[in-house]
DNA sequence: CGTTTTTTTGACCCATCAGCAAAAAAAGGG
DNA sequence: CCCTTTTTTTGCTGATGGGTCAAAAAAACG
């Protein structure tokens, strides 16, 4: 009785792929930052007119939390995948490299969209700034969480401090984005990762 | 002969203080880019109409630079003093700590002002960001030759890179700034300093 | 007192911003 | 073939962006 894909099928089909013109959209924040980032740039690059920009994906701040939705689900893959590494040490080269790889992959320079848009957001649309700071803290307890299983299972000294660890890391991770922002090459960045594992606490 | 003071004080004086004006406008840049910062924000910060904006400073990128150098010569000066500490250790903990204090002084939290410009500014006024970062190269220059002093008198190991170490402390100097920008306690600031100390390499 | 020099005032210009309304176009259902 | 549904197209809106001009106002000089 049913029929084959009866969900949505009627009427005017789109013309473009809402998945691929979101990938794009991603690149342009990613690029410029939430307010850096005009619609005109949004519509240019996804080869989309406005209105069908807003039909599709709400406004600009809601096509935002969707491009960070997939840039967490792609892009930061990393670092879920960092926290499995079983020593401290392991998951920080892992998030160190990780970083440095997301950072000059490709072939433009970026720096880290949260990093961007925690830094770049004024007043207005605070609400964005919130959620990428939210989505961050996240991560944040998760990797101290992670330090202090380290500690237990004694491959961190027992002086340690995990937090405070995890806020190293963290900064080293923003110093990186920070850094490639402001032109460095990959080749600089790897010299800020050795550096940092040189220093890195052994148990 | 000569009159006292005939250098341009014919016509109608100023109403209002061009070095005082110029440090609201610095904080207002300060809290909120380059890009970010309006001339309205400005103009209503400063108690100044957007004409004699214009004439006293030329316009927002040259009001932005005289606005730099003040943070430079001001915000910055502990910097310069940090370079002038015995051992490589104190340089280190006079920076990271100089940096919180900058940070997270007076009521409101803010990041450093050339972390928020060189992150967050677009392709338009790319000139401002390029003077942020060749005045952040100069100083980075400065503290790899104080390490690499450091190396030869021996209170650095060997075996360490002074450029990549130089990279490590700046990336945690500006990784407090943009966990200042995302909301961090001083005593968050400070147990990312003092892990950062902890794991410092020793002689 | 009048002239000169400078600042202030208020309005204005043109570009761009995010967002939207109405009509045309393309498909399926009857 | 018409009707409904959905998307595209075109063009617009009100607000704000940085920047500027002409005229009024204020002070110092002769």
């Amino acid at each position: 009785m049913n029929k084959v894909q009866n969900f949505a099928c009627r009427g005017r089909p789109r013309e473009f792929c809402v998945d691929e013109a979101l990938a794009k959209a991603l690149r342009v924040f990613w690029e410029k930052g939430y307010e850096g980032t005009s619609l005109n740039d949004l519509t240019e690059a996804m080869h989309i007119t406005r209105p069908s920009l807003y039909a599709a994906y709400g406004n600009k701040e809601s096509l935002f939390r969707k491009a960070l939705d997939l840039y967490e689900r792609e892009k930061l893959a990393y670092l879920r995948e960092a926290l499995k590494q079983p020593t401290a040490r392991k998951v920080a080269e892992a998030m160190l490299k990780g970083s440095v790889n997301n950072v000059t992959g490709e072939n433009e320079l970026h720096g880290c969209l949260g990093v961007i848009t925690s830094v770049a957001c004024g007043p207005e649309s605070q609400s964005v700034r919130e959620e990428v700071v939210k989505r961050g803290d996240a991560a944040k307890r998760a990797l101290t969480e992670r330090f202090m299983k380290a500690k237990e299972e004694g491959d961190l000294p027992k002086h340690v401090d995990p937090e405070g660890l995890m806020r190293v890391l963290s900064a080293l991770l923003q110093g990186i984005s920070v850094q490639a922002n402001q032109g460095a090459s990959r080749e600089d960045l790897e010299r800020l990762v050795d550096a940092g594992l040189a220093i890195w606490p052994s148990p």
